[in-house]
DNA sequence: ATTCCTGTTTGCGCAAAAGCAAAGAGAGCC
DNA sequence: GGCTCTCTTTGCTTTTGCGCAAACAGGAAT
């Protein structure tokens, strides 16, 4: 395993406060682990025997139903903590983290938690800070669900997409990771087809430009207007 | 107010592990007070000054959209903590909280939680199981919003409530608080008249039984095969 | 008893989006 | 270059459930 610079966690959150040793101290109890694309970190209802942090590529957070589909929750950036399944006091994992891309993340066992809960400064408010506003995009998009077409829901989910991992190029926000059609249904439940005709519209109107699994979205405001909210 | 006896505490989650003298000593921090039907006990976007736990009644947890619409995400029953903000680091309500019907609940200033978690035993894990439990069911309820069609998720909707705060009475089992047909559609996402068609539809065969603001389930068991799910 | 208010039922037409089906098109592999 | 696989597009049909509208009913207040 390749040696982490302490540089890398000491600007995110739960690390914030800590002294330059004790990220040390953090980093040599890691593992360090690449993904391919395509795969199960971890899935849900297994027991959950580590937590992670992402370092570098996209996380998708899936629930499946007994019916085989599934639902795509919400999407992990580089630098977030992801499987913090202890910190919900539950043993096993609630959802499957799939790899959007090819990833790389650093893991703990959970039996860590407790000891970096109590022993680093800041760690523990800092993770429930995260758990907070996990919970209010969960209950946004309940929301969104329950009250809104499908083409806001689209356009909501497009530009959360956009302002969470966007590149800004040229022609406008690029998304950072592959999504298929059918990825962007999973998130919005609708079908791959209904996503595809909107999709084809926005791009004759000028206000996105996709091709295969890749997203630009060039007019946001316009997106924005049509998904109906403030945001 | 009314001296409140250490045993209405002593058999919930958060205080189970305490000794009576810690409950006491909880109990004499507390405000209690009693809410009439259809109160915000504290509204979406405020600041969060106070937590709480449900003795009596029943609270719906609301949140609004700028277009006016609400959905409800999930009911409180007694014994429960609600406006639990600062343990998600939030200094702001994340919802409204509606009495569902006539409820009383205790009250602490939120300057206490960090005491709380500090100083009794089991406190902080406790509630965080709660946050986790939550966190599942709003989880569960993206998925059925982006899976189900309006029956499933209708049936599905009834029998949670059911389940959650359900009394046995003879023709099956009542839902213990008053629901409107428009409190139904803000559950499942959809409209008032589609709620009362299937409600009568279900009527005829048997399923439930209605009255205006009050439903009995008769045969929870065709209810759960309509919901689709093995739940 | 009368009135008002809130909640409920029901019918009808329509639009949105799902289902079905089939063809096309990049991208990687051999 | 040809092949396969996955992803995407598009047309057509069918269905679901919403919108609108109007009437009805139980309760509470006067």
């Amino acid at each position: 395993m390749s040696k982490i610079d302490e540089s890398l966690l000491s600007a995110l959150p739960p690390f914030r406060r800590l002294e330059r040793s004790q990220i040390r101290e953090i980093l040599d109890l890691a593992t360090s682990r690449r993904f391919e694309e395509g795969i199960a970190v971890f899935s849900e209802g297994l027991k959950a025997d580590r937590f992670y942090l992402l370092l570098d590529g996209y996380i998708r957070v899936v629930r499946s139903t007994p019916g085989g589909e599934h639902v795509i929750a919400l999407h992990i950036a580089p630098g977030q903590l992801f499987g913090i399944a202890p910190a919900i006091g539950r043993d096993t994992y609630p959802a499957t983290a799939m790899t959007a891309a090819e990833s790389i993340a650093l893991s703990w066992p959970v039996s860590l938690w407790q000891t970096f809960v109590e022993k680093y400064d800041g760690f523990a408010s800092e993770t429930y800070k995260v758990v907070g506003e996990r919970m209010q995009d969960l209950h946004a998009q309940i929301v969104e669900l329950a009250t809104q077409a499908v083409e806001q829901r689209l356009a909501s989910a497009l530009l959360r997409m956009a302002n969470q991992s966007g590149r800004k190029v040229d022609g406008g926000v690029e998304i950072a990771f592959p999504v298929t059609r059918q990825n962007i249904s999973d998130m919005t439940g609708t079908t791959l087809h209904t996503v595809s005709r909107l999709l084809s519209a926005w791009q004759k109107q000028g206000i996105v430009e996709s091709t295969r699994r890749h997203i630009v979205v060039t007019e946001p405001q316009r997106l924005a207007d049509l998904s109906g909210t403030a945001g």
